[in-house]
DNA sequence: CGCCCTTGATAATTCGTATTAGCGTATTGA
DNA sequence: TCAATACGCTAATACGAATTATCAAGGGCG
């Protein structure tokens, strides 16, 4: 249409005004001129392929990204990530065709796609180390949403900060005279990221890095004060036979990993006619991530979802450019007041 | 590594036994062990250049794909999308980086990347006209989630039944006795796809396809039974309002397009102390699409989000392969019975 | 006139894969 | 006896843009 080559064209939609590349005006207006009554875009893909951008961050998640049926866990984080990737338009790839084994997908797979996109983000509660590991030997550019400990380098992350979080919010309730503390969670993991073995031999996966944290603040916390510390597990147990043992012991607040084991304990307290707080306080280590019943008003730290998902955007799309800048990101939780930690009878 | 040239691992990978091309057994695993030792994956972009498909389904929505608020509508739509890519081996991608216009996203805008995915998924109550006409005059392989009309040509959909399920409904109540029912919902917009102009000589859009195929399911079940339908327009107006006139008029069930405004009514009406549905009865045209309290259990009928999501997948990697079968497709809305229709008094 | 520099554009190459037309020999069928 | 074909593989090319080396023309200078 112009009379002009391919190389010009490309200069022109590219906007290069370098001192070694040289457009008279009236050409690139003629190409623009071009460009615009047809309607032409160039193809991303083969521009991917010359150059080495595509702006497609990739969304792995080891779920479902829309889930099914759940309280949406998730949710928050996915709103952040978009709402990054839209200032920096980018466009966003969920790795759907991850083929699924054992019930979760798997990044790494025969005929694998991560490199349709720049850079990755992950999420979910725990990852697998040794796609972690080859992530990092890759030399892929990928964020994880959530601290990771590393593998075989460190993991470019950014997290909530769990610790510090946990040990503020031990610290209320022994101010207001709490004195014998249970953590409730899941397993009794010592602290520590190295996978261990269980009674019956078998292998069992470390605990979670945001479990883990969780339990190391406490166990900090209660040291520093000189309380008595309490580890309760979870698995296998009623709400009910939790409580009794809570009792048993002579605790007087449990601080729940989970959100949902909380109400549940809450709500057999109240069935039995006990009084929460009164008769034991009760704290949520960070918002539900399983479906929970929300007509309790509990104290707990709210776990700063969104902006989590909006930095990982921001630390991976640093690490794609080779920006300098933390690779490694800590947010504050926000502390939420509630109902349910009182001072003990 | 093997002493082979590129065009062989390409076979190799690809599995291609047709019978104008052979490798050798032996080749064949030598190839593949070096593949397996060295982890190598080919590059998808440079894939996609050379062959025509990507396994990328493109995923456009109007507003963004994760809302920030909850109720969600469109969830159970994405659902349903996830779940037929993942099927299909497809990954899903989401145009975020679509430039925001007017508080609406855009399809087309300079630098569009529609072309990294082989096609296409619509999502929105409302898709702009002239998005889908270049659409379908480019030929760009595209589904809309959701019925539309014609834009310079027929538009590929899956939607919902909403005339037939309307007509149900409709009839049930006049089956109970029902004489005089209104159909409440935005604007008064006469049958049709062509944009009006309002009084104050605006353009005012269209009716979306989904509420115009409602009124039309309405009028035509109102015809045929020789009852009276009446029309009642919601903009601008308090649901204490709405019900005045509704009564005033001897109305005595109301048809919702927006189960939320029946939500809005229902508590305005039992505020006031009348009984619903003895004093009126209110039926929703379809599940929420604004949040909305629940505590009704309205009769209604539910519009089939995840399967329609899941359809339009199907449809779309038709039109992508060129297999033949139906483009436009309406799927049957479940009846809920409801406790909000009974006999006039 | 010869030389160099500036200007504006292009031919050629690159990115990493898929595809196809052959290569020369040995066997088969007519 | 000869054409056709099976055999296993490779060279060459296409895909669509970005990039680079290069070129031709024109102007200024000694």
């Amino acid at each position: 249409m112009t009379g002009v080559s391919q190389a010009t064209v490309s200069l022109v939609l590219n906007g290069r005004a370098d001192s070694d590349v040289r457009i008279a005006p009236e050409t690139r207006d003629r190409v623009l001129e071009a460009i615009r009554s047809t309607g032409y875009v160039a193809d991303p893909i083969a521009r991917r392929l010359a150059a080495r951008r595509n702006r497609i961050l990739g969304v792995f998640t080891y779920e479902p990204v829309f889930p099914a049926g759940t309280g949406d866990f998730f949710h928050p984080f996915l709103v952040g990530i978009e709402e990054g990737a839209e200032s920096l338009g980018c466009d966003l790839l969920l790795f759907t065709s991850a083929s699924v084994v054992d019930g979760r997908r798997r990044i790494f797979h025969e005929d694998n796609r991560l490199r349709l996109a720049d850079g990755c983000v992950l999420l979910g509660r725990s990852l697998d180390r040794d796609d972690l590991a080859r992530l990092v030997a890759e030399e892929q550019p990928f964020v994880s949403v959530g601290r990771r400990d590393d593998a075989g380098g460190p993991v470019p992350y950014v997290g909530a900060d769990y610790p510090v979080a946990t040990v503020a919010i031990v610290e209320r309730a022994v101010a207001v005279g709490h004195r014998t503390l249970a953590y409730v969670g899941q397993g009794d993991h010592p602290v520590g990221p190295a996978p261990q073995t269980g009674l019956d031999g078998q292998d069992r996966p470390a605990a979670p890095e945001s479990h883990a944290d969780r339990e190391r603040g406490f166990r900090a916390a209660v040291a520093a004060v000189g309380a008595t510390g309490i580890r309760e597990p979870v698995e296998d147990r009623s709400p009910a036979d939790l409580l009794d043992s809570l009792l048993a012991r002579g605790v007087t607040v449990a601080f729940m990993e989970e959100y949902a084991d909380g109400s549940a304990i809450a709500s057999v307290a109240r069935e039995r006619g006990l009084d929460i707080p009164r008769d034991l306080s009760i704290v949520a280590l960070g918002d539900p991530t399983r479906p929970a019943p929300s007509d309790v008003d509990f104290t707990m730290f709210r776990i700063p979802r969104r902006q989590m998902g909006w930095q990982a955007v921001e630390v991976l799309t640093r690490l794609i450019e080779g920006t300098p800048g933390p690779t490694q990101i800590l947010l504050d939780c926000e502390q939420v007041e509630g109902t349910t930690l009182a001072p003990p009878r």
